[in-house]
DNA sequence: TTAAATTGATTACAGGTGTAATCTTTAACT
DNA sequence: AGTTAAAGATTACACCTGTAATCAATTTAA
């Protein structure tokens, strides 16, 4: 499969992930911060859709754009790719430099403890129960 | 800082990182692996060293090249990177993913609970934080 | 010493990306 | 119905990247 969204591409995928449908015009006016052009945020939509993971329906003479893939299976699949290529699939490694390198805070801690005691016993089980937000 | 290196660059890196100082040829050798020409090799060695992360000897006609930066330093970047671009700075997102999507051996498992408890030791040595965000 | 081989430097080129401007179509207003 | 303004489509363009080939300098072999 192997998707490939450039980093300005995602930035408008993170958009549409949070609210859609949306236009082209409102997706520009939630990516202000990045002070793009309505032209160039634009682009990136066509460039979404041409890579087949947005979609539109026809509202008009505009089209209403929505996420084509799951926000979790996107994240699954560049952290795979994150893991491979700069830790080279060793996951001990990724995990201890970003536990190290970040100060994790209390919460972050538990959290992470949680995760590792459902992982020890059945995998699937209790995943809706915890709150990622 | 904000090093740019491509992914083929990177792979150039790890060798040097593994083993230095290296000539061309034998980081080539390395790299057989990747199928790469001796001059696509040498291009990305160029590269690296127009970027200043790799530096290089003169040593008779050849040149031996050294990474100029720490492997440990760079991972850390590209973690930072990773965590922003992709899950937003969003940490306990980041591990989800990774601890859901890859299922850890017991290994790692235990190495990641010690990771924490480390952790944690150093937090609670410098003031105890209950506060939860 | 002159030619060959080696090594680094320069050049090449297509596809992706950031960043738009211009062209085209068509809904909407007069 | 004709004109216009807005939305999407097409085109632009420079820089990065993957992937080398060719050029130039220099060491080495004949």
């Amino acid at each position: 499969m192997t998707i490939r969204v450039s980093e300005a591409e995602k930035s408008v995928m993170d958009v549409l992930w949070q609210e859609s449908p949306l236009s082209s015009l409102e997706v520009v006016e939630k990516l202000q911060s990045q002070e793009w052009s309505e032209k160039t945020v634009k682009t990136f939509l066509n460039r979404l859709v041409k890579k087949g993971v947005v979609t539109f329906e026809k509202d008009g003479r505009r089209y209403l754009y929505s996420p084509a893939i799951e926000r979790e299976e996107f994240l699954a699949d560049e952290s795979e790719g994150f893991l491979d290529k700069v830790f080279k699939g060793n996951m001990k490694e990724l995990l201890a430099t970003f536990v190290e390198n970040k100060q994790l805070s209390q919460n972050e801690l538990d959290y992470l403890k949680g995760l590792l005691d459902d992982n020890k016993g059945d995998k699937e089980s209790n995943k809706e129960s915890r709150d990622v937000k």
